[in-house]
DNA sequence: ACCTGAACACCGTTCAAGT
DNA sequence: ACCTGAACACCGTTCAAGT
C-alpha cells in the first residue's frame, strides 16, 4: 500500500485556494513529534493540532498515515552520511551502515516501520545504490553483492531493533540485573545460558554492532577472488 | 513494560466463581485470529468476542494486549524445532534459523512485535539456548559464541521481515516488474543499481536466507581456531 | 475470583459542504 | 484546490458493581 508519493502542490489551477502547509511541512513537524514524544504518539490528530489545522486537511497532502511514515523514514534516510569517494570499499560499507544504525536509533519507534517497509523513497535509493557500489569495489561478482548487500541489510536493521527494544538507562541495568541473576541460577539443561550469562547480559553496542558486520563482509568476500 | 507472566488460574480461593476461561485458551484463540485474519486484525474486543466474553474479562488473565502478543510469541516459538542431538554444529544451526525462519511467515503480522520484544519466555529461552550449545560446540569462544548468536538473530529477524513486508503473489509479482523497469531506466548516477536490477528484484527466498547464514557462520568461525 | 455495563479518552478515515 | 464539521466505525483500558 501507498507508494511514497507526496503529490507537490502543483497549485496552479484557477479557482484554487491557496494552500496553508506543503507535504514538506507536515513531514517536517511529523519528524518533530516522532524525535520529541515517540512514533507511538504521532497520530493524526496531533500532527493536524501542530500545524494548527484539522486532521483531515491532512489527507489533501498525504492519502494515509502510512504514506507520512514512508516519508518521515525517506527523510531519515537522507541524513545517512556517505563514505568519501576514496575510502577503501570494506570500510566504506561498515561505516555507511554504522551511520545508518545510529540515524535509525534516533527515532527507535521507527524502527518497526522500517521493517516491513524498506528501501522505498529516493533517499533510500541514494543509499543502496552507494552500497552496491561498495560491494562491487570489493570485486564481489553481481550474485555475490545483491547477496550481501541483503544480509548486511536485513543484519543492521534486526541488530537495531533489538537494541531499541530497551532503552539505555537505569531502568534497562536493573532489568539486565534481573536477567543476570535468572540465568546463573539456571539448571543443567541451560548449561550454556547459565555459562554465557556475563556476556550475554551486556547490552549490545557499536563494538558488537560493527563486528558483526565485519563477519558478514568476511563471509562473502571468502567465498570470491 | 510486561513481563509475560501467564497468571496460571489458581483458583482454589473459595467463593470463587468457576473460570470460564484459561490463559491457554486465550492464547490459542489469539493465534488461530492472527493466523486466518492477520495480526493486525486482532483486538481485544475481537478476541474476547470469539472466546464469548466481554472485552475487559482478558484482564483476568493477561494485564494488557503486549503481554497477550508476548505470550502469542512465545507459543509460536515453541513450533520451532529442535535440531537432531548428533548433527554437526553448523548444519544444527542453519537448520533451527531456518525452522525459526519458517515458523515466522506463519504469522507475517507478528513481525513487528518479535523485533521489538525478542527472546521472553521459556520457548525462547530453550531456543537460545540451544543455539548457544551449537556454536559453542564449533569451538568458538564464549566471546564469539554470544557476538554470533547476537549476529545470527539479527540477521534471522531482519531478514524475515523483509521477506514478509510483501506476501507473495500476483501483487507482488507485478510491482517486482514495475520496480524492475524503474531501475533499468536509471541514470548514470545509479549504475550499480541499475546493472544489478535483475537480481535485485528477484524474491529473497529460503536460498538467499541460507546464504547469509552460512557466510555470518563462516566469518565469526575464521576468527577461531 | 471472575465477569459485566458503562464509560473514558482516544484512534484513522470519509463525505458533503464551504471558499 | 484546499480546508472544515460532523460522523462512522472502531480502539485499549478502567472502574464500580454483581455473583
Amino acid at each position: 500500500m501507498s507508494e511514497t508519493k507526496p503529490e507537490e502542490p502543483a497549485n496552479r489551477a484557477r479557482g484554487g485556494r491557496p494552500p496553508r502547509l506543503s507535504s514538506a511541512q507536515v513531514v517536517a513537524q511529523a519528524r518533530r513529534i516522532g524525535a520529541r514524544d515517540g512514533v507511538e504518539q504521532l497520530s493524526m490528530r496531533r500532527l493536524a493540532d501542530a500545524l494548527g489545522v484539522r486532521p483531515n486537511a491532512l489527507y489533501t497532502y498525504f492519502p494515509d498515515k502510512n504514506a507520512i511514515l514512508d516519508a518521515v523514514l525517506d527523510d531519515l534516510v537522507g541524513d545517512v552520511e556517505r563514505p568519501p569517494t576514496r575510502t577503501q570499499w570494506r570500510t566504506g560499507l561498515v561505516s555507511m551502515m554504522s551511520s545508518y544504525r545510529r540515524v535509525l536509533l534516533t527515532q527507535p519507534g521507527l524502527i518497526p516501520v522500517t521493517v516491513s517497509r524498506p528501501m522505498i523513497g529516493p533517499n533510500a535509493m541514494r543509499l543502496r545504490e552507494d552500497m552496491l557500489t561498495q560491494l562491487r569495489r570489493g570485486a564481489l561478482d553481481d550474485g555475490a553483492a545483491v547477496h550481501a548487500f541483503l544480509a548486511l541489510f536485513a543484519y543492521t536493521t534486526g541488530f537495531v531493533a533489538f537494541e531499541a527494544a530497551r532503552e539505555p538507562g537505569r531502568h534497562d541495568a536493573e532489568h539486565r540485573a534481573g536477567v543476570h541473576r535468572l540465568y546463573s541460577a539456571l539448571p543443567d539443561e541451560f548449561a550454556s545460558t547459565r555459562d554465557l550469562a556475563d556476556r550475554l547480559v551486556v547490552r549490545p553496542g557499536d563494538p558488537e554492532f560493527t563486528r558483526g558486520l565485519h563477519a558478514i563482509i568476511d563471509g562473502f568476500a571468502r567465498a570470491n577472488p
